[in-house]
DNA sequence: AACCAGGAGAGAG
DNA sequence: CTCTCTCATGGT
């Protein structure tokens, strides 16, 4: 077993499942509806505290069931109106809009899910407002698919147990490219069963330990 | 009262 | 390609 396994396994012994920490995200399986939760979320979620991104989802709740049809019908203002407690509620509002006019025109995420991961990944990309932890988020999260998620949790994590220290000279790698966003998410997905569970649940139990952690180690 | 949380786009150099 | 600025709310 690498290291890799393990760290999975030393978290899941800590944490047990990350099942209700995370919400929806962790559950399995999802409905139809779940998922789009969980894109919406992925979204408002950049750069913002958990809390916040629960009250904006209540708020699209209470006007109706959180889903892209939603995102659609509400106009721009009211959108915004409504998000607003996630913070940056006005680029967010436009992302959303344009992440489900994306999503819905290409069939809704049950037919996103029989995509090619690599070709839908670099699709995604292109759209404003999914940088690669967002558009991994929703690959992983949402259409469980087998991405690994790199977030900052992440890279501390791989910077505190020095994952890196003897690669990188191997590699010869300078030191910005060793916490790159693509190095660090090929070298997980290399180095683990390409499950799309064991992701889900590893990078999860990574973050839920991050928090707990706190920054006191960080530099 | 700074500081920051499941980031990303745009512009400059 | 690598900085730096901007977007904004709510909790410590």
């Amino acid at each position: 077993m690498n290291q890799y396994l393990s760290l999975y396994c030393e978290l899941l012994k800590k944490h047990g499942q990350p099942k209700d920490q995370w919400g929806l995200w962790c559950r399995r399986p999802k409905t139809k509806w779940q998922r789009e939760e969980v894109i919406i979320g992925a979204i408002l979620t950049q750069n913002t505290n958990w809390q916040n991104v629960k009250k904006a989802i209540t708020n699209l709740k209470q006007v109706k069931k959180c889903s892209l049809k939603l995102i659609l019908e509400l106009d721009l203002q009211k959108l915004e109106e409504l998000i607003r407690p996630s913070g940056f509620y006005k680029t967010k509002a436009r992302y959303l809009q344009g992440v489900t006019e994306y999503i819905l025109k290409s069939g809704g995420v049950t037919k996103l899910m029989k995509c090619d991961l690599v070709e839908l990944r670099s699709e995604i990309l292109k759209l404003k407002g999914v940088g690669p932890e967002t558009a991994d988020s929703i690959l992983l999260y949402a259409l469980d698919m087998p991405v690994f998620v790199i977030d900052e949790y992440t890279r501390r994590l791989v910077k505190v147990r020095g994952w890196l220290e003897h690669q990188s000279s191997k590699l010869n790698l300078e030191p910005t490219d060793r916490f790159d966003y693509e190095y660090l998410r090929k070298l997980f997905e290399e180095n683990l069963p390409k499950k799309f569970e064991l992701y889900q649940d590893l990078h999860a139990l990574i973050v839920v330990e991050g928090k707990q952690a706190g920054r006191k180690v960080i530099k």
